[in-house]
DNA sequence: TCTTTATTCCAATACTCGTTGGAATAATGT
DNA sequence: ACATTATTCCAACGAGTATTGGAATAAAGA
């Protein structure tokens, strides 16, 4: 039988985009590649990884055809093929929480507390920001800002509200974001501002996250 | 660092729904369990796998929680635990395609030729059904067919085409569908029809992508 | 040319996964 | 109680995967 080799053959290429997405750590690298494209050096810093074991997992990012590279110099910067992967991480994560009560567990009781995340939606958000009632904070370094935000975002990487160089108005509620619901530098923002006497909370969604529900990303 | 411990424990409860669609054998048992739910023995005889195959994949798709069971006498029926499944599988296969392209050549080759597809959108499939220009055919066994089909559908089974029981109108266009991309069943079809003087053509969709995108699907 | 830096390749490790055969469960019917 | 049927569990093998160390490329600068 023809048919059985057929069929074995298309479900064993989608298995390959599969595979890819098997890895804890390759999730991880795509989520950072969601942000902008980055050296394997870097990646490997931000991801707490030796850069042996970055450049092994982005060759299978890149078999699977989800990354593309860029040679400038001596560096490698990969990113990701296209939105689309993005989307599917998204997609990915968006089950898991679904279905996995301990993800749900985990994310309530070590991410979120209580009061820090503002459930809201992404348009309402825009358009409190568009009218200024809201300040809307980009707390991801720089580059990454620089790379592609949300609208109406201005950049104050997470560092730099350590080392208390903030100076906002205390009469407006301020909104943190970063690299989405798995990244925990907004929630620490949050904690520095409302200590500082800001009204702050997190927003849980990054780029990836807004571009995949049809929103505009800004670049300039 | 805490921080880092967290995160590998999001990353790898998000991996575990990776590893489960990581698999070609068990990407094949969540299609056919887009089409409804079904006993081991009987996804064991339309995948081609031994019994006991069939149970440990579906055993790790269960710890995924991607899908559920019910049981009835010696008979133990799997199916999806939620649409959303359905949906994260034809993400998978959607971004499969796009960014593979041995898997687009592999379609493109093999199961497509030429004017067997209809290359026409949903919506508009509807409506011509709706008003009668074409008749709609679901060729997948009737058990599928009665746990849901596109709207307008009749029900004839590949098996009784091949025994040429088939009664319709031939000045009318015909157009099938079976349980996807990846299955074959409604381009045997339109090759019997099409030498027996009918104007065939195929819908490439299912019920499963069907869905996805957000149009009704009937049971009854 | 030689050195430096970023990255990749190769080899070796422990580990996990897919698959199969034989035995064990669990419900059904006699 | 016994045999039957559908399904799962256990053990085992080979194949594939994750990770690490050391060596090899490839571009840039002295």
């Amino acid at each position: 039988m023809k048919t059985r080799q057929i069929k074995d053959h298309l479900y064993a290429q989608v298995a390959r985009i599969g595979k890819a997405m098997a890895s804890p750590k390759r999730l991880e690298l795509l989520e950072m590649l969601c942000q902008g494209e980055f050296s394997v050096e870097h990646l490997a810093a931000q991801t707490s990884m030796s850069v042996r074991l970055v450049s092994a997992h982005l060759k299978e990012l890149k078999m699977a055809q989800l990354v593309r590279t860029r040679r400038a110099g001596t560096y490698i910067y990969y990113r990701l093929a296209d939105t689309g992967v993005a989307d599917l991480w998204v997609a990915l994560r968006v089950a898991a929480e679904g279905h996995l009560s301990e993800l749900r567990e985990a994310k309530t009781g070590l991410v979120d507390r209580g009061e820090e995340i503002a459930a809201l939606d992404g348009a309402q958000l825009m358009s409190w920001a568009k009218l200024g009632k809201v300040i809307v904070l980009d707390v991801r370094p720089q580059p990454e800002y620089a790379a592609g935000h949300l609208p109406y975002a201005r950049s104050l990487p997470l560092d730099d509200i350590k080392r208390g160089s903030v100076a906002l108005p205390k009469n407006r509620p301020i909104v943190t974001y970063c690299r989405g619901p798995f990244c925990l530098m907004a929630k620490e923002a949050v904690g520095v501002l409302t200590r500082g006497g800001y009204r702050a909370s997190r927003f849980e969604s990054g780029v990836a996250e807004w571009r995949s529900q049809g929103l505009p990303v800004v670049k300039d």
